[in-house]
DNA sequence: TTTAAATTTGACCAAACGGTTAAAGTAAAA
DNA sequence: TTTTACTTTAACCGTTTGGTCAAATTTAAA
């Protein structure tokens, strides 16, 4: 029986695909060990056999969520002769890309380092991300003169919290503001282009504008 | 024993605010009945007695919750002749104002709209938020060539996101990318400036920047 | 085929949960 | 002072929760 054979093989990833769904959607405190288990079609002893408790189980997919919400920037970014323009059409893109697949991902990141601020230190460390790049080439940039001169690290909060804000927002201002779920979807679609802009206008100095906005 | 009536008077006062303390922090699915009464100082049975259930108590705050996130914008909107520069400063400062108080108010905020979407239908409507005159500035601002033309919600959006996504990632961006908690909030009492200056330079016009920004 | 390890299950447990109840305490009107 | 309505409490209840355990089943090596 190749398909038990697989089942059994492969039951850690089934259960962490469910453990992802229902803590993603719920939180670690609404979320329930049975949900879970439900979801992976399995027994919920097992689940313990696998993932000895709750927090062992959540810290994982957490940790995994934490990872994914930090984009592939350094990826694209890693060439020499990046510029902020690119940086910053290169993070709307990949968070409008991104969180279409997943739009309950930010809330549920939000709440969670909201829940518990005294993990970050050691999250922060475990994941290895070091954002020195990205601001290495706002630097530059600054004193190329293509950007007028700021914050390295409020331009990063800027530009993040733009592109994931309308996502955690979403369920409230599709409906305060839009007439439907597909007019906001459009909304979020169009960003790629008007949240670039919006936020080239504001810190590329006047010839760097003309060229590319 | 005037104290004592007086605490008689009071105690729905001293529930409601010991409960908002719990729920704010403790998001609905972390919060405890028992806890709140503790914080409150009362017995657990007290507390079903003044409210019946915990969607019952529930509710209630995040109702006052909700309507203290929207801004008092338009009490300082109302007048006629308010220019859109007006506007984005006004909201920004008052975000700081009210969010320097109650930082854990849009963790909040965010992670029970999400929780239950189906309730903001309802919500939106009981509030009787209407955020018409603010769209209105935003429309003239552009007619009068203030303001380059943008979807008015777009600009909304973008304000309401830029001022609340540092205090909403605080836990995690005031470890990562400074040095102390005093000097997180230092960046976001200079965000009073900054960021007003930030979305200025991004929708005002030339000629109407340079007068102000 | 036997054996030993890994996997899966149903039944079970103690603690925590939201909520109830009956009775005691308290204030002010009659 | 008695009565009446409101307030407060300790003890209790049924359910749900995360977690355990011994037994059954499956897998793969000997």
């Amino acid at each position: 029986m190749v398909n038990k054979k697989e089942k059994n093989k492969d039951t850690e990833v089934l259960i962490l695909d469910a453990a992802r769904k229902v803590f993603v959607r719920k939180g670690y405190d609404g979320a329930r060990m049975q949900e879970i288990a439900n979801e992976a079609g399995i027994n919920k002893a097992l689940l313990h056999y696998y993932f000895r408790s709750k927090d062992k189980l959540f810290d994982q997919i957490f940790k995994e969520a934490f990872k994914t919400f930090w984009p592939k920037i350094e990826v694209v970014v890693s060439q020499e002769d990046t510029h902020v323009k690119d940086l910053i059409k290169v993070a709307v893109n990949n968070y409008v890309d991104l969180l279409m697949k997943m739009p309950f991902l930010p809330a549920f990141v939000v709440g969670e380092i909201n829940r518990s601020p005294e993990k970050m230190e050691e999250l922060i460390l475990s994941t290895g991300i070091n954002p020195g790049k990205v601001v290495e080439i706002i630097k530059k940039s600054i004193k190329n003169g293509e950007m007028i001169p700021m914050d390295p690290r409020e331009l990063l909060v800027n530009i993040v919290g733009l592109s994931v804000f309308p996502f955690l927002s979403r369920p409230l201002l599709s409906r305060m503001f839009w007439d439907s779920e597909e007019g906001y979807t459009d909304f979020l679609e169009s960003r790629r282009n008007s949240l670039y802009e919006f936020i080239c206008r504001s810190v590329l100095t006047e010839c760097n504008k003309s060229i590319l906005c």
